[in-house]
DNA sequence: GATGAATGAGACTTCATTCAT
DNA sequence: GATGAATGAAGTCTCATTCAT
């Protein structure tokens, strides 16, 4: 029955929500095999080991994010807070696309101290990410603050993105992107005084 | 010979450290008993299974905190500022120690969704440290307002021991740390003005 | 596309150098095809399976010894010396080019007990070289002993097959051509001598 | 059902036997548990792997022929004729218990190229035979000669255990006995008339 | 003829769990 | 209580083989 099933690209969306929500060492070849309407061993074409298959996903959604995503933050046709406001929303639309599970974050927790092979991609998308938002924040203030507001907006979304998926609760999730804008705004018209 | 070489307690501190580094599914029992000097077969006298071991890692963890950080939130005898600050020195402290990894944060992640008996025990915690917030919050704002400053607070310190633990570099907690307290007294400030 | 990348001559004689140094469970259709410039599925094209294949080498460097080694056993236009010293020869040339590693004495070896399919083959093989041998010790001893000498000699050429394998050195062959043209000397004269 | 079946000792035999004729690809773990009653995972507690499973088979066997076989070679209460004997016989009492085939020469076949680990072990076992016989023709040879006539002795055996098993005939091996023994009576006169 | 895709059986290995000693 | 031995289910991965294109 040798019929093209299925191609790389659905075969990785397939196992980053696999991955996802169940995390890497649950997730087994089977399992992905079956959301693909393969068989385990049937993945092997397509991918050398689960972990390089794993290492596909997280390139392939940091590729995503930087291109679909974070590319907003260098639009330069929209203001800075536009720009934080839309980072947010798509991220927002992401998340809970994806059951409120961020999969950079929590293979990032899981695999960490395992699986060393998953850092480095995992923190390019961090690394993305807050460069993204110290770009957007550079618009108003140094920096010197402006990453470390970066990294505070990360901080706010991953946790919420947490606490969303524990208490299933969407919400946590709007009221971070609320914050953070807010925040913005204040901190700018402050700036704005000095 | 029955010698016993180790106590629950014991047995239960080092499966913490290990669930909480390695992760649920990938910690094996054959791990455990090594850390503890004894062979994975004896943890059976211990714990009825692997699952039940973790229960009770969770419970012990929740009460660890309910009993030796969150009840802080609920001295009298300290201003809000004052406590709010000793819940994040005591947070901190317990999240160095641990390698920067959140125990209870990584294993919601990592089995929130396939093995739901842990959930309850997870949202116990969160529970109790979003109680323990809104009580200081309290002092300042509305219920409302408190339960989202709470809720604010615990993302900051979970997205920071995330990042903490991406970068491996601890000043990501006190950043967040830092963050919060500033906020607080500014805002009450503002509060206090209208 | 139809277009012909090898014919089956070709692919006997890569597969004959795999099987001969990797053995037969270990060498896989895919090594064989990628020798080729094939995939594995391309192999099935000219032949019905591995098992298939292997009969096929077996052959080919039955007939191959036959014809090229093994018929100077029965040129009569040289003496039996020189005719027992081109068998060396002949046998110490094909086995250096093939690494030192005897095929059918090792797939005798490796399928003796599990693919008694290769059996037959593997003893017509040793039959002709018997039969060549026993011919030209026919010339000065009597039919049995002539008999036990190609024993002998086969035993030894393949025993010093295995231990240049072994040790990587070659001169385990040589020294075993040069004591059994040695001993056809002197036992010739012996028997010259009654 | 934690009762003892089997010891490690046993378990080795057993491994042997079936690596012996069947080869060590084509031998499952589940073979070998099968021929000790137990399942093949169970074997893991014995041996971490199959490759270490074999290499402790090689030093059994190794240790085997130092203790049991080779060290005849070195009683100097027997003359060199005798001890050669004693080798000779006691290695086709061992050969011919064990099917007719060498584990040795078989697992050396087989895996020279493909588990370079074996390569050392299975030195060794031909060192130790090495010099035992070279022990022994240098009662009557040069140091140099009698290194020479222990190839062509190990040649020899080895050779004959082949075709033995090829033609299922165990008289190759007695025939090499009695060659072996008979060259040396003679050669040991041709040197006394020196 | 060649290929890429799929299969399914089976390989090695891991691991939570059980239980007689 | 601790251990060593065994289990059996399951996991990752391999490979001979098939077949539509």
């Amino acid at each position: 029955m040798p019929v093209k099933k299925i191609d790389r690209g659905e075969l990785i969306k397939q196992a980053l929500n696999l991955f996802r929500t169940q995390g890497y060492h649950k997730t087994t070849m089977s399992d992905i095999g079956t959301a693909c309407g393969l068989l385990k061993g049937s993945i092997y074409h397509y991918f050398s080991s689960k972990e390089d298959l794993m290492r596909e996903v997280l390139e392939v959604l940091r590729n995503y994010y930087r291109d679909k995503v974070f590319i907003h933050a260098f639009n330069d046709a929209l203001t800075a807070e536009q720009r934080l406001n839309m980072l947010g929303e798509k991220s927002i639309e992401v998340f809970v696309n994806g059951d409120g599970a961020c999969l950079m974050a929590n293979i990032a927790m899981e695999t960490n101290d395992v699986v060393p092979e998953f850092r480095a991609p995992i923190r390019a998308f961090f690394d993305d990410w807050t460069n993204a938002l110290t770009h957007i924040y550079s618009d108003k203030y140094s920096k010197e603050a402006a990453t470390i507001f970066a990294g505070e907006t990360i901080c706010a979304i991953e946790g919420a993105a947490m606490l969303m998926r524990i208490y299933n609760d969407r919400t946590y999730l709007d009221k971070a992107h609320q914050m953070i804008t807010e925040k913005f705004k204040v901190g700018s018209k402050a700036a704005l005084l000095k």
